[in-house]
DNA sequence: TGCGATTTAATCGCGCACGATATATTTAAG
DNA sequence: CTTAAATATATCGTGCGCGATTAAATCGCA
């Protein structure tokens, strides 16, 4: 029996289990992240969308999907709002035409720099040292990969 | 320089932060719930309340915001769907009015038993033995009140 | 060549998360 | 006792995330 002796191992308490850690954790940095992002009027799904750009430009939106681990359902309104607020423009793929390619605009590209500072306010706000933030997001990374295994 | 060689410190690819592992974790966390808890007509949230009431009947809802680190504006949809569903009961507290008593109806209760099986499937999906999973648990709630901590 | 199957995006509806605001109740100060 | 401040919940608008569906382009194969 754990601490009060009213959570047996049928009866876990919300922050006994892995999976409402991962929930709360990511809103909590969601938290951090949105007035840091709020200054460039991004959200932050829409930055990683243009972290996924500033890796490689001109993706077709399908690429992005599978590296943000999404569809276009979610991405296509998203990047509209990107295109809409000028950091991406869209444009069918003259090589096939079912595919929308996704490329940086200028005011997109300079964007890259003048977000860096955020990363380091993220790393401050973790309260980690560089290698156990590492260690903890391998860890985690995998467990993603092991649970969308499953979801197969 | 990792791998391709493109990547310096301050050209992270998005695998490579701590902020998308989660982000994308917490997905993948979702999308092997949502079947599981379609069968009872359950969304993921509402599920992390109902857990929450079956640790402790009869919270307000600013109980159980503390709890989910959430608050009214996202709790009361929420519960009032959990209400219409015949899950819960939402009264006022005689003994100060501005509260809500959220209490577990019958078959809110008998939900427990029968979702039992859920947390098995959870398990089974992080192929992960029961330590790693514990220990991986504690890391990220901690890294959750560090970021809460630095978002005061 | 023609035509069904596949691939790629887009669209729609719903529920969550949250900032901003509103409403109602209780508390506290004078 | 009255009224301002504090507290608790609810409401509203916006942007995700996703299941289901649609539309258009391409591919495969007879």
């Amino acid at each position: 029996m754990t601490k009060a002796g009213n959570n047996s191992i049928d009866h876990l308490g919300i922050e006994d289990l892995l999976c409402f850690s991962l929930y709360s954790a990511n809103h909590a940095m969601n938290r951090v992240y949105k007035p840091l992002l709020d200054k460039f009027g991004l959200t932050y799904p829409q930055y990683l969308a243009l972290l996924v750009l500033w890796q490689e430009d001109n993706q077709t939106v399908g690429q992005m999907g599978e590296r943000l681990f999404l569809e276009s359902n979610t991405l296509t309104p998203l990047l509209k709002r990107l295109e809409t607020n000028g950091y991406v423009s869209r444009k069918r793929d003259p090589e096939d035409e079912r595919q929308v390619r996704i490329s940086l605009t200028k005011s997109g590209k300079s964007l890259k720099k003048e977000t860096g500072s955020i990363s380091v306010c993220i790393f401050e706000a973790a309260s980690m040292d560089e290698t156990a933030i590492t260690r903890l997001k391998n860890q985690i990374s995998s467990l993603r990969d092991n649970l969308a295994q499953s979801a197969t």
